[in-house]
RNA sequence: GGCGAUAUAGCCAAGUGGUAAGGCACGAGUCUGCAAAACUCUGAUCCCCGGUUCGAAUCCGGGUGUCGCCUCCA
């Protein structure tokens, strides 16, 4: 079945054609890794991971990329300000490496959680310094960068076009407008390429130019090609990449071998929080840890970004948690219920709904509509372990883990006992005493539900 | 100012020409001593105006609203 993603480069969702039909090669920019990573980053990590799911549903083997910027990476685009990496080490009162350490590992107890994984290639920034180093004086060589007393900046006058993924007319934006102009730049749309060391600056190497680091753009350029190759399948990233970071990366091919890198580009869109943007001054900024602090399996918020479309805007909401939290329990309960059923279901069904959910998620990763077919397989009224195994199968895109059970805690002996005299209340029809001691146990924090097969306890 | 989105039931959200998927909430029912849970059932003509068409939520034009980016950000 044909996949089709919708391409930033030509602006439509496009047949994916893979460059090797084997192997997808596929990039993606990860995590600056000098502070906690956010719900809204997840929310990018989420839709890359179901690419990749959806890819390998289609039969195809993946080798994706992922980078972790510990250095380069600067508080401003403009090619200005400190290295976050820097201006974190010097809060945090920590090396750069240690502070690049920390979070890098949080990063990915995060996508643990989520049960998100991990990219075949994972690779770090300052473990690549040669590699960019060449690629810069490659450029140099090509003429397509010049040096100036700061830094080795890109000149986007020797490229055909600039920019190719976004509408922004360079000629007319003022810039400047808000940032200051470089007078040694020669168009202000340059870009630093490797940005000259002050004294006493932490990250540097030695290079052509003395002590130096990287731009924050190169790295990518460089790490792709190294492990992708010269162009490779998919460049995947979060839609505030294009303008300026994906534009650059591009340009640094385009310079380097006169090739767009990837033939497709996927971008996710932003994350809402309570209807507007997520930002710290506003104290919306959400992470992972928030949900076990509020008492919800972490994968909820998996499911939660499934009830919209990876490139509209996704309203996050407590309330819109509380409503996926609720259907995984029904989804998980379904999917139980499924595997004890006995009744026969014509492999010509079972068919029908693979096709439905297979369409959904290969027209440019359509989970809403994905998820309406596993609601009807979930809700449908035959009861079949081979709708179970249908769902499991779906589960290998969706990656839930509808399978496994929530993990209970234990429950003290204060409380089961509670419960058990309670059942001997029940059992001598001594209701005023059972609700007693019903209360009395939901106050201790613990709910309670009488089924045919007896009483189950469960934390609130 | 420039660029880009978006407007569908109480909320979230699919659907791009043929008479509106799905989830959550609400309500009803089954079950239960009661309750909870679970399960079943139940709801909208698609922001406004005009146009194209046999036919539009879906295309075109014009409004209005909301949001994002251009500054750090996935």
């Amino acid at each position: 079945m044909d996949i089709y993603l919708y391409n930033t480069l030509t602006r439509n969702k496009d047949k994916f054609i893979p460059l090797d039909n084997k192997e997808i090669r596929m990039y993606s920019c990860g995590p600056t890794v000098y502070k906690d990573a956010t719900i809204g980053n997840m929310r990018t990590n989420i839709f890359q991971d179901v690419l990749r799911r959806v890819l390998r549903y289609n039969g195809y083997k993946i080798k994706h990329a992922m980078n972790i910027t510990d250095v380069g990476h600067l508080v401003s685009d403009a090619d200005e300000g400190e290295d976050k990496m820097l201006k974190s080490a010097r809060e945090e009162h920590k090396s750069p490496y240690e502070i690049a350490e920390h979070y890098t590992k949080l990063f990915f107890k995060d996508l643990a959680m989520l049960n998100i994984e991990t990219p075949e290639i994972v690779c770090k920034a300052t473990d690549h310094i040669k590699e960019m180093l060449e690629f810069v004086e490659k450029l140099v060589e090509k003429d397509f960068a010049y040096e100036t007393s700061t830094a080795i900046y890109f000149d986007i006058s020797k490229l055909d076009k600039y920019p190719i993924l976004s509408n922004l007319n360079v000629e007319e934006q003022k810039a400047g407008a808000r940032v200051e102009v470089d007078p040694e730049k020669r168009n202000p749309y340059d870009f630093a390429l490797w940005i000259k060391a002050p004294e006493n600056h932490l990250m540097k190497w030695d290079s052509p130019w003395g002590a130096s680091y990287p731009g924050w753009h190169i790295e990518c350029s460089a790490m792709g090609r190294k492990y992708l190759g010269e162009q490779f399948d998919i460049h995947t990233g979060g839609i505030d990449l294009i303008p300026t970071h994906h534009e650059n990366e591009i340009a640094q091919s385009k310079g380097i071998c006169g090739k767009v890198p990837a033939n497709y580009w996927v971008h996710g869109e932003y994350l809402l929080i309570d209807g507007g943007k997520m930002s710290k001054s506003l104290g919306n900024v959400y992470l992972m840890k928030d949900f076990i602090q509020r008492g919800y399996n972490p994968i909820v918020y998996k499911l939660f970004s499934y009830s919209c479309h990876y490139r509209n805007k996704l309203n996050f909401t407590w309330d819109g948690i509380e409503a996926a939290s609720k259907s995984l329990e029904r989804l998980k309960n379904g999917y139980q219920i499924h595997m004890q059923g006995k009744d026969e279901v014509e492999d010509k069904t079972v068919e029908a709904y693979e096709e439905k959910f297979h369409k959904a998620i290969n027209d440019d990763l359509n989970m809403p509509l994905a998820m309406g077919t596993v609601w009807e397989v979930v809700r449908n009224e035959k009861k079949s372990p081979k709708l179970a195994e249908l769902l499991l199968k779906f589960d290998t895109v969706l990656g839930l883990e509808i399978d496994k059970k929530e993990e209970q805690e234990e429950i003290p002996q204060e409380i089961l006992d509670l419960v058990e005299q309670r059942t001997q209340a029940r059992q001598n029809k001594d209701w005023a005493k059972s609700d007693e001691l019903r209360d009395l146990i939901q106050s201790k924090g613990y709910d309670i539900k009488d089924s045919k097969e007896g009483t189950e306890v469960k934390r609130k």
